[in-house]
DNA sequence: GAGAAATCATAACAGAGTTATTTTTGAGTT
DNA sequence: AACTCAAAAATAACTCTGTTATGATTTCTC
């Protein structure tokens, strides 16, 4: 894997061709199956029905196809996030975005993994692919914003959307790699759901 | 690199001799001059004027030198939130804390993206050093218990120290992958701060 | 319908972890 | 002091995987 940075520019996944759609299907198979590092080209290409060549004209690599999965993963965060906009009242919405947030986050670990860069060899992602995840945090901040407005929160929206969303990926991120302290599910479901509302008292005046 | 599980049992290299700790220190360097896949085995081994046999013989391969490098950074993380129990009152000490755990992850980048998975292609830290990194998160209990004492926190002091660790980590490794909102050091330690303060608001009760 | 551009299959290349083989070294014994 | 044998080291070979090269083929444009 020698560059990623002339690869950014790659098309993402959605408007490409039926191939590109199987390539990445494949591709997003094998990450969820066997981590980021099951990932390998030959495979993929195989499981997709064409040869390793088909990944480098299409996506320029496996680069580009671990950047098309980022894309991907965030966008899919997103979705799972944004429908909640307006569900109950501001502190419900936010406790609620908060559950789903780890919801994702464990029903796609490896997914997770890449995007926030855990296992992921040389890979950077490219700059849209950036911008896009930091896109989705605004659905965040609209909320926050909410929530400032009937007086739940004080203080910047951007600053407390991030420092929520900072606890939120702490917890998942720490719970994911086994430092978390022990617990059913049920148990540490309720420790992030309490460090949400630790969260919402420390930020209220 | 194929196994991990079986090197398990791979002397620290604290416990070595000459070689092995001019082996540890090159990999060390190499580390945080190139990142983690900037390690390699040929190049450690050249480093440290041996050869890549010398790499297999003391430490069992690549896994079992980022298995000794993981343990060294949680062990200087430790050395460097340790010595701040009892400097000041329980929430000075508890804010110097944060501070250093921020400061020495900045510091250290490549380590803590080691010790936190980022970047390590199919490196799983060995069960010795997990259970030595989370031994290191004792000191923050301590403090924790203090801080609950005298009546600054309330609530279990596991439970506690724990979302303080999140908190902490959260932001670090945000900030780390560009993900926090732009600024200065100045501002981005301003932030980091005033997260704790907020942390210490919503677990007073 | 012809030429050009992109794509595909196959194969060759290169980097890096690992294993195998041979050489050297060093301790203990007689 | 010489010899034996085991441990460590050096060198080389092996393998896996990302990448690039090379013709062949398809597809798109004029």
């Amino acid at each position: 894997m020698k560059s990623f940075a002339d690869v950014s520019s790659q098309p993402h996944a959605e408007t490409g061709d039926e191939i590109s759609a199987r390539i990445h299907a494949a591709a997003e198979e094998l990450l969820e199956e066997r981590g980021i590092d099951g990932i390998q080209v030959r495979e993929v290409a195989e499981r997709a029905g064409t040869s390793t060549m088909g990944v480098y004209s299409r996506f320029g690599g496996k680069s580009g196809l671990l950047d098309s999965l980022y894309r991907r993963g965030f966008e899919r965060l997103r979705r799972a996030v944004e429908p909640l906009r307006g569900a109950g009242d501001a502190n419900e919405e936010l406790e609620l975005m908060a559950d789903a947030y780890r919801d994702n986050a464990l029903a796609w670990p490896r997914h997770y993994d890449l995007m926030f860069g855990r296992g992921v060899p040389g890979f950077e992602p490219s700059e849209v692919a950036r911008a896009e995840a930091r896109a989705g945090f605004q659905v965040w901040v609209d909320s926050v914003k909410r929530a400032t407005a009937v007086g739940l929160l004080s203080g910047r929206p951007e600053e407390n959307a991030f420092r929520l969303w900072a606890m939120n990926h702490g917890h998942v991120s720490l719970e994911m790699i086994g430092m978390a302290p022990p617990g059913s599910e049920r148990a540490r479901r309720r420790r992030h759901r309490s460090a949400y509302r630790a969260f919402l008292r420390g930020l209220t005046r």
